[in-house]
DNA sequence: TATGAATGAGGTTTCATTCAT
DNA sequence: CATGAATGAAACCTCATTCAT
């Protein structure tokens, strides 16, 4: 599983690509994805993402004027990737706390999967969100979490399972925190603690214990 | 509070500096360790640093090696800062859960208070820890903490204040996701969810519910 | 007043421009007249010439060949302007040393109207005349104020009323260069001797200053 | 006679150049002031510049900012230069006349000798004086001129050698412009109305004929 | 020891022009 | 005819690092 919307087309020979604005605008936005999640994005080379293209050089400032606006187009997708896999959850069946378990579970699962989600947003936390601020679509994209959780919460303190006064943001940054955590400071923590970190074993127990600190947070008793 | 071993010396005139080896060292890890923490390491900029000293260039040289050594420094004198200071905190006079709470309590001001502390690890990480690896008395520098929850961890299931079987790192990893996060991700977060994470209010109310959230996921019951 | 070659066509809607050539080239031409102008040869952008109007950069190439053609049609049209109206003056009906006076108060008008005309001319002779070269009827088009101000002098002289002797083309240099000098070095000696030489009253005053020092340099006595 | 702030220093070999920064200052001043004058500020190339002198592209940018910046200092070394020369023309003894029409002669002959000082002054006309506005002492080097004719139309009103009531500033753009024009606009004129304007002759008759428009204009009777 | 000068490699961006439909 | 897409060459500029004194 890879972030959804950078997705490479298909289609790769020369001439296929030949006037395909939106494959070769694709093919730009797979690569750079790789390479500022992988180099930060001072450390990203444009020159770098295009030798790993068939498109040249040029074809990425046509499409996206120049390197700040590569970035901006990767983060976008990167966020719209997250929130459609969340969107098709369908946890509106569940019970509360299977829902919110499933519910947490699934972005421990998501950004373990995505490295590059977790360190393009990294990135661009370095830069104090100067990127995202130039999106306009930014926050509509990523409130439909804030629904899908709060509707969670709602039945299950309607139901007697959840303690009520509790913040929905505050529960949505708690599974962030720590779902993100060990994939964000996973080099530094394992090599310090010298803690396998990505093992499947490894993720399988730690995302128990993530799993087990929001429910107990937010169940009553 | 800030970083505490990039402290700037107090002696900053030519004159003191002069055959003042330790001061000069001081002064670039000071001014080093900003520049690295707002700029990342490949954003960062070796003619900024020493604009920005009354040192030249050359001797970032003469005590760094190059660019990767003096990132190395400030790496390690930021993770002694944190150490240090931990190690003072003296909790073992407190009834466990009492210490579990003020341990989760101190590393969340801490990391809200020390910024750079937090994207210099956020930095590393982006680099795969590379540079860390390179630091030999990285791992036995940041002991020290397992060591003081540990004890806290034992005495409370001791006294049947807490769940037995949990990893001691688990706790420790819960407690740091927690904490760093709120500085971390706190430009894309704010920026997405138009939420306040910095104003003295919220950091109170937030640092409520971690502290809750870690004593929830441990406390027996 | 502009430069009169270049009037862009009325008709500038799609519909109405297809199967019009003379429409497309004279849009293309106003355009780029004002763009040669406002920024030189170099300084001028093909595509931005191109976004100005609704036809493609396709269409410059067509019917121009490239940006030098493009560039030697437009001083072209430039020059075609001035001498089209230099030719309605019908200035044989005055007494010589009116009629040099209007001639000399025309040019200044002119050049003050149409600044454009004398940028595309200091721009050409940056370039060292290379595109004038080039233009096949440059020559023709220009002897016309030549023929003009011969009959003026040859009047006056006949008359009395101007010194014998002098040379044509050093009178129409002297008128040309005190015309031109206040648009082409307006920026420069402005900003360095404090001084309006744009405003209305400006204008009036140096023109009558220029027309004087004509007048002075070719009447008897 | 070339525009003197720009000499090329004379040593030119590599060992006595190093380490000598107003020697590589003033060989790049040199270098870039017949680029700029040759081809106009988009026209002219860094990397020409460069390649004409022994010292890299980098140094271009290390002493003078950025192209922009380098341009600024050519064109204050080029007003320097004819400031400078004016300076020393002693005209104080001579009677009003022959001071006037000795000004003259010189400006004329200064822009012909310096037909790069002329060109800079185009290019950066073209330019609408912008980098002309960020120099600092450009006002303050160009007032000498006018002190130098003021004294001299001064002394010509007193003798009754000179009409009274006329600006210093109108006669100064006028022996300007009527200098500046010969070598300014010398390549359209010269093709299109097939004079010389550059032969010894043809310099000498027309610096005749502008003096004594000067001397006409501003004369008695 | 300390400093301004120097540098080569490589970074981002731009340009006139041509192609494919 | 008309248009967006494509391109290679070259433009300006920056960087970590070293040198000379």
């Amino acid at each position: 599983m890879t972030v959804s919307a950078a997705q490479p087309s298909n289609r790769r020979d020369a001439s296929s690509r030949a006037h395909n604005p939106d494959g070769v605008r694709r093919d730009i936005l797979a690569v750079a994805t790789e390479e500022f999640a992988r180099k930060g994005f001072s450390g990203a080379r444009v020159d770098e993402i295009a030798a790993r293209m068939q498109t040249s050089k040029r074809m990425i400032y046509y499409y996206f004027g120049d390197k700040e606006g590569l970035f901006v187009a990767v983060l976008e997708a990167a966020y719209a990737g997250i929130r459609a896999i969340e969107a098709e959850l369908d946890l509106a069946g569940l019970p509360p706390l299977d829902a919110l378990r499933r519910l947490t579970e699934f972005t421990f699962n998501y950004q373990n999967a995505n490295p590059d989600f977790v360190r393009l947003v990294m990135v661009e936390n370095i830069h104090n969100g100067a990127h995202l601020a130039r999106s306009v679509n930014i926050q509509s994209v990523n409130m439909s979490v804030l629904h899908v959780l709060r509707d969670i919460y709602h039945r299950g303190v309607a139901q007697g399972a959840f303690r009520s006064g509790l913040d929905v943001i505050d529960i949505h940054m708690t599974i962030s925190a720590l779902s993100f955590f060990n994939v964000s400071n996973r080099a530094t923590f394992s090599l310090i603690f010298k803690r396998n970190m990505a093992s499947r074993a490894a993720l399988a127990r730690r995302r128990e214990v993530v799993a087990e600190t929001v429910v107990r947070f937010v169940a009553k008793g």
